[in-house]
RNA sequence: GCGGACGUGGCGGAAUGGUAGACGCGCCGGGUUUAGGUCCCGGUCCCUUCGGGGGUGGAGGUUCGAAUCCUCUCGUCCGCACCA
């Protein structure tokens, strides 16, 4: 495309003119109030692709308006370093991981300057740098000794593609791995958890105080899962302890304990530790059966199904064992059954068929009786109508009958307590957060195995553990470090006797848990950050990533600040790290995210000869709104050409000979700075609410208003042109900042730079019209329209409508009813 | 199954309960160059007897007035999913 200014070279000068006089670097004790935006940092994966260009096109755009505005901006950048792509990519070509990793770096780095994105790259932060090591380390050691850390033997899941072990978190619905996409399995071992889970509570409720999209805050509810209810003891029949024999109870937890009389059994899952025990001689075969196809059958072959909860069928065993009803006394069968799952809860329920679905299948299934406890409304059908999980009344439920649900909860509670069998309880889906991971190119767990005193934190003064350079990348299944001897024999830190390392590494997710205070002061060689430069900066005014983070990382990040303060790391800091998010939309090519994994990827390098950065750039804000996904179609490319021409458009407005006229001001020169003064307002608000595709819309439209302008036979007034033409380029600075700075540069060559000009403000007096467009309505349907004073009051508004020929018209000589005035825009006439 | 979001021209999308379709892409017509896939101007929701009439997935409702609020319904997308 034939251009009038040289794209590459004025993109190129302005980009080495920031970086060269510091624009966007700010120091921590800048007087200027501060603000801080940040980007999710991002997991190097090479040159920057079109959701990269998106996000921190968003992100610079906000740097650079907030500068404007007069505030002390903290934009810092990282990268995510670690992570299985890099090992990946060693196992296959014997290159290290950091050679791969840091040669990455270097590319997405060189893409983000290209693109004009500014950030304070003295505070870069690279999650493998031994320094960041070093301080991940000392946080785990911290964590470690509050009690936040512990080690556990737990069934957890194994995913064979990536040969580690992944979080729940990382275990997609229907049972694969979110990253391989391989069937995740079962394992029993012993790892390292933190107990996110002592925060589920405060994480919860800190959710209402935040400016995040509500279906962020929607999924993390989701996700904490609280549900409150009561843990009760069911007693094995012949085991309440009067033969002598320890008492043996089942625990089951219910949100139901006002249902307890329509308890008809009681069921396990195949897992729990009890049901050896439980299963009589009679039942063993058929328990044995279940039990085993229960341990070889994959997550989704077990708990997903197409019909969802009651479609499966509700496999399941007699163990031969009775339990008692502790509300009836009775004794009621004690079932296996792979409805139930040892994940949550206790891993047993009481099972109540008239008011549980799956209860009711499972009942059915297996010819065991059904009470009602709740009295289902006029019309339920009975015997076919199913469970009742709704509101009622209490009915076959003794000392409960005739209260509501409700009511009856709480007394069935104050029951339970005052027999010592159960207690109010508050359960959550949410589980402690499992961070072993069996790879190399992670934050190694800096633990001592001492056959003496068992696991010894590494001495702080020895940190960072880092892993060695010479390992061999084999896919074995651990990490190449169980089989470095230099790295895995050491010695016990408080006996000196033989020990060996912990082998495992850390969850990513943990380096990306407290980053964003490393950026506040990645200075500080004596600790994580100086918790008076993260106060100074925290929380994170807009954080900006994509929505695929909306449960792990972001709930990862709110319980690490919480504990880093319960700690002492970061005493007087906001519990909450991010007061505003933003997730912006994915894009999509043909249905599918724009990924290199998916091979659709539109190089953005593409169009950087062409429209530029700034056209690039330009495209990304109008083609929509942020927060919505866009897709990638043939059109796009013509969007992006008409966005260069806009430019190309632009450039000729802001260098065009002026027929400069003298003398009063015309109307036309009213009317034009009227719009100037609109278009800020306009723009100014639209930036304020993340309608980056209106701003566009807007400035557009005062450019074609000033393109006709100065073409207008009259000629210009000198001082309305100037301010419209400056006008457009401060509005343009954080939108399309290359060619916005070069041209301010040409109209004010001994002024300071375009980035260093203040937001430009608006004229409330000049933006109020000197004359409105009055509709005025019909029963609603529009008949006149008069151009009036924005002062009018209600009485003349009425009387000029009235006196509208096509009003006379269309009341066709009808005496109006009524007429709602509401000056100055709208008058509508009742008949 | 539960929870959430969203349905507006050929397309991306605008519209504090008050002129539906801003801005742009595409398309149509005209002009300048005429080598143009450049640039400029005009048009572009549908119907129309040119007075108007209809129109925001569908059906109702609230209101002087509904794309916007409410109810039902259809459809798309997202999240969770045997969570006791």
């Amino acid at each position: 495309m034939a251009r009038e200014y040289d794209v590459e070279a004025v993109e190129r000068k302005w980009q080495e003119r920031w970086r060269d006089e510091e624009t966007y670097e700010v120091d921590n004790d800048d007087p200027r109030p501060s603000f801080y935006a940040l980007c999710m940092y991002p997991y190097p994966s090479g040159a920057a692709h079109q959701g990269h260009v998106r996000n921190y096109t968003f992100g610079d755009l906000i740097v650079r308006y907030q500068t404007m505005l007069g505030k002390a901006v903290l934009s810092p950048f990282g990268f995510d370093s670690f992570g299985l792509p890099a090992e990946n990519a060693a196992i296959k070509t014997g290159a290290h991981p950091r050679e791969f990793t840091e040669a990455r770096i270097v590319e997405l780095k060189s893409s983000l300057t290209r693109l004009g994105a500014m950030y304070d790259w003295r505070r870069e932060v690279r999650s493998h740098d031994p320094s960041y090591v070093r301080w991940n380390q000392v946080i785990f050691e911290r964590l470690l000794e509050a009690g936040l850390a512990y080690r556990s033997n737990a069934l957890v899941n194994w995913c064979p593609g990536c040969q580690t072990v992944l979080a729940n978190e990382q275990v997609l619905a229907d049972g694969t791995c979110e990253r391989s996409g391989d069937v995740v399995i079962k394992r029993d071992l012993e790892q390292w958890f933190l107990r996110i889970t002592a925060y589920a509570d405060e994480l919860l409720e800190g959710l209402d105080a935040l400016e995040w999209p509500e279906r962020v805050k929607t999924m993390q509810r989701n996700w904490i899962g609280r549900s409150e209810g009561c843990e009760l003891d069911l007693v094995v029949e012949g085991r309440d302890g009067s033969d002598g024999r320890a008492p043996l109870a089942v625990r089951v937890f219910t949100t139901r304990p006002d249902t307890g009389f329509g308890m008809t059994y009681a069921v396990v899952a195949p897992e729990h530790p009890l049901l050896d025990e439980l299963i009589t001689d009679s039942q063993r075969a058929e328990v044995d059966d279940l039990v085993a196809r229960a341990a070889t059958e994959t997550e989704i072959e077990r708990t997903s199904s197409s019909g969802g909860p009651g479609a499966l069928d509700k496999r399941g065993a007699f163990t031969g064992s009775f339990v008692r009803n502790p509300f009836t006394g009775s004794p009621i069968p004690l079932y296996v059954a792979d409805y139930v799952l040892m994940g949550y809860g206790t891993g047993a329920i009481m099972a109540v068929p008239a008011e549980d679905e799956r209860d009711w299948a499972f009942a059915q299934l297996h010819g065991l009786p059904i009470v009602r406890t709740v009295a289902p409304p006029e019309g339920w059908d009975d015997s076919g109508g199913g469970a009742y999980s709704g509101e009622g009344t209490k009915i076959n439920s003794g000392f409960l009958d005739g209260f509501g649900i409700a009511e009856a909860k709480v007394r069935a509670i104050e029951f339970l307590e005052a027999a010592g069998l159960g207690e109010r309880k508050v359960n959550y889906r949410l589980r402690d957060w499992l961070i072993s991971r069996q790879r190399f190119w992670g934050c190694p767990i800096p633990i001592i195995y001492c056959p003496e005193h068992g696991a010894v934190p590494v001495p702080e003064a020895d940190l960072p553990v880092l892993a060695p350079d010479d390992v061999e990348f084999l896919p074995t299944g651990q990490s190449p470090l169980a089989h470095h001897a230099g790295f895995l024999h050491t010695t016990c830190p408080t006996c000196g006797g033989p020990a060996e390392r912990e082998t495992d590494t850390m969850d990513t997710f943990v380096d990306s848990s407290w980053y964003f205070l490393r950026f506040c002061d990645p200075f500080d060689s004596s600790a994580p950050f100086d918790p008076g430069a993260a106060r100074r900066w925290m929380p994170v005014d807009q954080y900006i990533g994509g929505i695929e983070h909306a449960i792990l990382h972001l709930l990862y990040a709110r319980f690490f600040t919480r504990a880093l303060i319960d700690v002492g790391l970061a005493p007087g800091l906001p519990r909450e790290p991010f007061h505003r998010l933003f997730t912006q939309g994915m894009i999509r090519m043909g249905g599918s995210k724009m990924s290199k994994s998916k091979g659709n990827l539109v190089a953005p390098e593409k169009y950087y000869g062409t429209v530029g950065a700034d056209g690039l750039r330009l495209f990304h804000l109008f083609v929509g709104p942020p927060a919505d996904d866009f897709d990638w179609t043939d059109q796009t490319e013509e969007v992006i050409d008409g966005c260069g021409r806009f430019l190309e458009r632009l450039w000729r407005l802001e260098t065009a000979e002026l027929a400069v006229r003298d003398g009063a001001a015309t109307e036309a020169d009213t009317e034009v700075r009227r719009e100037v003064h609109r278009t800020i307002e306009a723009v100014t608000g639209d930036f304020e609410r993340w309608s980056y595709n209106t701003a566009v819309a807007h400035t557009r439209e005062l450019v074609n208003l000033l393109t006709r302008y100065i073409h207008s036979d009259g000629g210009v007034n000198a001082a309305v042109v100037q301010e419209a033409l400056d006008s457009v380029l401060l509005l343009l600075a954080p939108m399309t900042p290359h060619v916005a700075a070069e041209l301010w540069e040409r109209r004010h060559p001994d002024a300071a730079a375009l980035h260093a000009q203040r937001w430009p403000t608006f004229d409330p007096a000049l933006v109020r019209a000197s004359t409105v467009t009055l509709v005025i309505q019909v029963n609603g349907k529009l008949r006149d329209r008069l151009e009036v004073d924005p002062g009018i009051e209600e009485g003349e508004a009425t009387a000029l409508a009235l006196a509208s020929a096509k009003v006379v018209d269309a009341l066709g000589g009808a005496a109006p009813k009524r007429v709602v005035a509401r000056p100055p825009r709208l008058v509508n006439v009742v008949v």
